[in-house]
DNA sequence: TCGGCGACTCGAACCGGTTCGACTGCGCCG
DNA sequence: CGGCGCAGTCGAACCGGTTCGAGTCGCCGA
């Protein structure tokens, strides 16, 4: 079962065995095979704790993700899967961490104690104690998601201020003038997430470059949040015309907030944002919206941090993706404005 | 940063150290208190590969869960993100393994170089390599899902059959006699999954026994699938007035072919399911259905699985979840057949 | 014929913890 | 006053690999 028992099996020291399995120094022909009959008939495999004690590497990277608490959107698990794959591509596996924040537990277990050669970080804040945490530890690292100051710095990332922008200016040029912004959480928005503010930023500037006349909300990740916010929204300006949102878990209630209201998508109302493909199309009529290439993302994140690793010293690199909007059935001509 | 250093600056043996931090053996309160001060000055956490090595447990689980190609549903989302959650309780951090079969590498790793204590697997055939393997290995696991024989194993799962039975037994009260079913995608039956089985056994049996007429579909994991199984159902059988579903991901296509179709729900058509609850209530009219409980699945998985690594030789346990349908707006009463 | 080199192999040290057996004082009891 | 037991500490061995330095052997060229 260790490498004693096949060394003494095979009549070979420890270290040849290792050196047979490794490749790192020559060993006969004859030898090897011998070992490998031994290796094969015993099925044996060296203990990952064993070799990572001496290497000092784990071949393991972590995937940080925010707990639970505020639920999972879709986008998410599009990460998580295609983290996964990607690191399996290059012999990593993957360690969840929930955390939020630089103290929590979790992150000190991947940290402190050494589990993981590297770390991938998602929902990304602005300001980002745990970003700045593990750039002054020198700890290899992709954030997915920029914050504020991301210059030399690894990261990969959508361009949510271009994003929004572009929603913004496809409906502008559809002739809608009264436009709202559906955004993540307030919860999320104060606790400075990026795609929250740069999200709110691109629209907000867009729509002033334009001349619209915009309300911007914050709405839970939820559909019941997501009807209350369309309430909210015709309560306000009963105007309003379309609607431009980050918020993928809140759409099917938008939607229906929107049908409750007596407004025909997308004849009298226009509906937005940026959203995974994947979910864009499970609403009727489907999502004209950015999609987010959730997978690409994470794959993204893999191969920078595989090369980080690779290459200690190479200086930052990162991606900032823009996908085009998708042109698909819930945006139309600005009609007469109310129903 | 080591354990030698620790004991060097604190003046006493690793040893001392050592059982100062785990309390195994009694230590004078002034040396505890000279070792935690410079603990805490340093910062040191003990090396996790080494204490592995040291005492034979990692202190991770793996989860075990199906390669990406096909699409991940929002049930397996809850599932990762409650298995995280529960396992960090109890000081146990998660690895994540994408594998279809025992003699993936992935699997490979997970067992044979010893990376984690116990696992978890996901998406459970009826008769399952994987299953039977650890099984033979005696290796701790717990399965989310049971095979044909599960007798003797530890598993979570929920009652297929009498859940989609229950559907049944909602529309046949409701008055409709004739009724599809809409199952996981075809490649996923002739695997042999177990909720597959299981639904298109207790829905068969149910509707015969209620003497309905019925037909069963499989259908592709995304909504375009779902809105082209609906217009085979109503092709191949304009009366029918009900369907039942375990198919999560195609529900919004599913909604869409129905309206496309022009029957409306649930006045011409009802549609009822398992499918977890924030899915259901995404959609309009909000879906009745037997809601998942994805996150006490994944709680209640960890849990049997902590129980099984702490007693050896704990007698096999298992959970069987059977929710109650959840009443929401997408059935109703059998009307006049076709619209 | 001898020195030297390269191919191959071995033993020992090391990675950073845990744990066991033994040693040292000390106080208490008989 | 001597022996015993216990709290507290230490050194050494061990977990299962990797890696370095050194040793052996055969073969080549001088």
């Amino acid at each position: 079962m260790n490498i004693g028992e096949i060394a003494r099996r095979a009549g070979v020291s420890r270290s040849t065995v290792s050196y047979a399995l490794s490749g790192k120094r020559p060993v006969s022909e004859d030898t090897r095979r011998k070992i490998q009959q031994v290796v094969d008939e015993l099925g044996y495999r060296p203990s990952a704790s064993a070799r990572a004690l001496a290497n000092g590497r784990t071949s393991t990277i972590g995937l940080v993700f925010p707990p639970a608490g505020n639920h999972y959107t879709g986008m998410q698990l599009d990460f998580i899967g295609s983290v996964v794959e990607a690191a399996a591509a290059y012999d990593y596996d993957v360690l969840l961490s929930p955390s939020g924040v630089d103290s929590d537990r979790s992150f000190q277990r991947l940290l402190g104690e050494r589990r993981v050669d590297g770390a991938i970080l998602m929902e990304i804040r602005l300001a980002d104690d745990r970003v700045d945490h593990l750039a002054e530890l020198d700890f290899p690292s992709v954030a997915i998601g920029r914050t504020a100051h991301p210059e030399g710095s690894w990261w990969v990332a959508l361009d949510h201020t271009a994003l929004a922008a572009a929603c913004v200016h496809h409906l502008a040029d559809l002739g809608h003038r009264r436009v709202a912004f559906v955004n993540r959480p307030e919860q999320l928005l104060r606790a400075g997430y990026e795609s929250a503010h740069r999200g709110l930023d691109g629209f907000t500037k867009a729509a002033a470059e334009r001349g619209l006349t915009v309300r911007t909300y914050c709405c839970g990740d939820d559909a019941a949040s997501g009807q209350g916010c369309v309430e909210r929204i015709l309560h306000d300006d009963p105007d309003t015309t379309a609607l431009v949102t980050l918020n993928e878990a809140a759409l099917g209630g938008l939607y229906r907030g929107l049908a409750r209201a007596g407004r025909h998508v997308p004849r009298d109302f226009s509906v937005t944002g940026v959203v995974a493909g994947r979910w864009a199309e499970t609403v009727t009529p489907q999502l004209t919206a950015a999609d987010v290439p959730a997978a690409e993302l994470g794959r993204l994140a893999v191969e920078l941090l595989v090369e980080r690793l690779d290459h200690p010293d190479a200086p930052p690199r990162h991606h900032l993706l823009t996908p085009p909007i998708s042109l698909r059935a819930s945006t139309g001509p600005a009609g007469v404005g109310t129903a």
